[in-house]
DNA sequence: TGTACATCAGTGAACGCGCGTTCACTGATGTAC
DNA sequence: TGTACATCAGTGAACGCGCGTTCACTGATGTAC
């Protein structure tokens, strides 16, 4: 009974000091949760404070504005994605299975952090073409895929095929989260994987 | 100059009367271009009535609030759309070709009228479970696709590739509504055909 | 054809609300000496 | 170690705004006789 488990710490105590003490990466955590549970049109800054525990102007400290807050969560969703597809490209040990990787692991990002996966596609929200980070980890996730399928299909084919894979996991994807895999379809992650596996056969 | 045109008279003269006369299709309407000009998010009820000219009271005698007039467009546009891949299937000679229209027909679709695409797959705007004729006509639209999809493959393989098909016309239309092809991809259209080539290619 | 009346489809003022953002403030923390 | 002071990160009241929706109203239209 002595012991006093103090990881979090500063999260667990927070509201019982004057300062937060981690009050930027509260307020992304809030906003996800927002996302999640009442969805996008529900987040607005003074929800997100209130999440956090916090009071409406507490924020401006830590963003100049709402879009920046929501893009500093899509620049993280990217660098995500992009370290969830590098890790799936690098334990396969052949390219297709690599591609065949990647695609289940573009559904299973999506799947996992549904709020990360809205807020990066939705660019009216956020504002993309100020946030150089942001693209650029866009860019790396979109490479290892591209790269990956350039080992697999000959280079005149590699534009269209990377384009094709992007838009099956992405729609594929779009379609679980909107729900409309869910009263067609049993077990839509069972699915996801017989999908990336038809197309990584088809193109071998 | 004594010829008139009274096509669409109602509409040209609407606002010179009392009465509007077609309030309900000018609501409709002026929801469509409102989400092409400023999007989704700029689409209030009051900015609708503005648009068409009207008090803010006035779309209340045609819709009992705001998510029914959106709901009504969503409705709308699966009709269109079922119409839409109902007819390249038609246009088309043999199963395969006819599958190749129909994801042709889709992302063409998606990019004619992204309006009317975006709020479709908005369930958390609209209030798809009130409205069994827009699930009829989204599973209309989904049977084209499935009942030529079977005409192609095994009937082992209907389901996924069925899914497979959706989620990749559906994938691509977005990124590129969303503006994810535009700085990777010279011709989207183009490609968009040669995708679908593509596809229905391996599936052969 | 004319009149009385019901109904329809507008108006525009008003309601309460939550929003983004600002601002003067204050408590806590860090630093120089 | 103690003190003065700058800086940081909060508070909470306030601003103006646009929103969805309601409501008493009114002008136009349709119908019965």
């Amino acid at each position: 009974m002595r012991a006093v488990d103090v990881r979090n710490y500063a999260l667990v105590v927070a509201r019982t000091n004057y300062h937060h003490g981690a009050l930027r990466e509260a307020l992304l955590k809030a906003t996800l949760e927002l996302i999640e549970t009442e969805g996008i049109g529900a987040v607005s800054l003074r929800q997100v404070a209130r999440t956090a525990g916090v009071s409406p102007g507490a924020p401006y400290h830590h963003f100049p504005d709402r879009a920046a807050l929501l893009t500093a969560l899509a620049d993280e969703g990217f660098r995500l994605l992009a370290d969830a597809l590098t890790e799936a490209h690098e334990k396969a040990a052949t390219p297709t299975e690599a591609l065949e990787a990647i695609l289940n692991a573009y559904v299973e990002f999506a799947r996992e952090n549904p709020a990360y996966f809205r807020i990066m596609f939705r660019p009216e929200l956020t504002q993309p073409h100020k946030s150089p980070t942001g693209a650029e980890a866009g860019e790396a996730a979109f490479a290892v895929l591209g790269n990956t399928v350039a080992e697999c299909v000959p280079a005149a084919e590699r534009d269209v095929v990377a384009i094709a894979m992007w838009s099956l996991a992405h729609g594929y994807a779009l379609l679980w989260l909107d729900g409309q895999l869910d009263h067609r379809v049993a077990d839509p992650a069972a699915l996801s994987h017989r999908v990336a596996a038809l197309v990584t056969t088809l193109i071998k």
